[in-house]
DNA sequence: TTGATGAGTGCACATCCGTACACTCAATGG
DNA sequence: CCATTGAGTGTACGGATGTGCACTCATCAA
């Protein structure tokens, strides 16, 4: 058997690749770990022995927890923005737009379930600098939704201000809604309550404030 | 000078009152210390140092860090359930009804800082007994709001449910608005938005319940 | 083929952690 | 007045923590 570049035999893995693989460990096991408490409880010794490499070992793929942080508050944000690009998958036009934002918010949550936990948790919790990051993130995420409610019919004479307001309320309840239903855990007829509650809600906001802004 | 038992003299306090000194001044210190972290990182030794006595001295007060955590909890909602009472205080037929309680809030954010500061982060990253304490406590002050929300006019027809799901919208806004008050830190000019953009978001909202709820 | 690179190792160290145990000695109540 | 109580002390321990340093040896570029 001929090994060159293109056929690297029975290790396919490059070293970059390895690399790679045990950052992504790291990353997958720190989430893991500090589920129930939070990232300034988390030790690097327990990261590295859930890992399986030995503690100074971890300095070569993050400079502290810290950063570690950093990099998990970018991947959840990313996840989130592919939630948000679902949202827009429907036509906004429709009168089941809230419903089916309530549907693709709850699949993602089940679906991304550490994610979410992790910036509820860490938002209030967590080192300074990864506070400071998700803030940031979620007020990307509140002005991108803004200008996504800005496309809706009867918010054509509305501020940037007025509908970063209102985004900021759709958000805050749709946070409330996915820590709540994280909680609910594996109880599916609770989970149903709290939907339904979302449901009511935001119906209420949207009705709220497009008649209240239409009296000013 | 006669020394009696009405008179003890030039050391005032009873053994029961220097421990419930010392008591109160662990809950200060670990209040303090927790401040930008968390309780699961604080330590017992940290918290005795703070306090000024040895580290075993600690277990005459408490079995553990935790059930510290829920002392702070307990006391915590002590000045929650102020804040409500001066809330109440408002004649609840006024139109400024928001803004009077908005006021409140804010008062008592600036008066609690730690004590805000303490259940918005440890609801999600304390101990599990922790933050169910918090969470048993917060649907408890949702119901208390809700039992208030019926007294208002045009909510006689309905439901318990119906009440809950709006008193938890509300209760979640305001929470969101206190944290973000407490954020602002020493600003001024950003807590004014702040409170401008809440009082928004609840007119939105009380309008929205009601004529939605008309309408079925 | 060879020399450099760098992911992961192994050991050492000082520091912090919770807690067990025996203690002191002022306040307390009979 | 005197025996009891109990808040706070002091020492000591085994274990966890972050990190410095010298190392190996597979991979990779030249």
């Amino acid at each position: 058997m001929v090994l060159t570049s293109e056929n690297p035999g029975p290790r396919p893995e490059s070293r970059a690749e390895r690399k790679e693989q045990t950052r992504r460990a790291i990353l997958d096991a720190a989430l893991r770990l500090c589920e129930g408490s939070s990232l300034v409880a988390l030790s690097l010794r327990q990261v590295a022995k859930e890992v399986g490499i030995v503690p100074t070992g971890f300095y070569r793929h993050f400079e502290s927890i810290e950063a570690l942080g950093l990099a998990l508050v970018e991947e959840s944000f990313v996840s989130l923005r592919e939630m948000l690009r679902d949202v827009r998958l429907h036509d906004p036009a429709y009168d089941d737009l809230i419903d089916s934002s309530i549907d693709v918010l709850i699949a993602h949550v089940h679906a991304q379930q550490a994610h979410f936990a992790f910036i509820a948790r860490e938002r209030e919790a967590g080192p300074p600098a990864v506070r400071e990051a998700i803030a940031r993130s979620i007020e990307l995420f509140e002005r991108e939704l803004a200008s996504d409610l800005q496309r809706l019919p009867g918010t054509d004479a509305w501020t940037t201000e007025d509908l970063r307001i209102l985004s900021n309320l759709f958000v805050t309840a749709l946070v409330a809604t996915a820590v709540a239903v994280l909680h609910a855990g594996e109880e599916p007829e609770e989970e149903k309550r709290l939907v339904e509650s979302a449901r009511t809600q935001l119906r209420m906001v949207l009705v709220g404030a497009l008649s209240w802004r239409s009296e000013r």
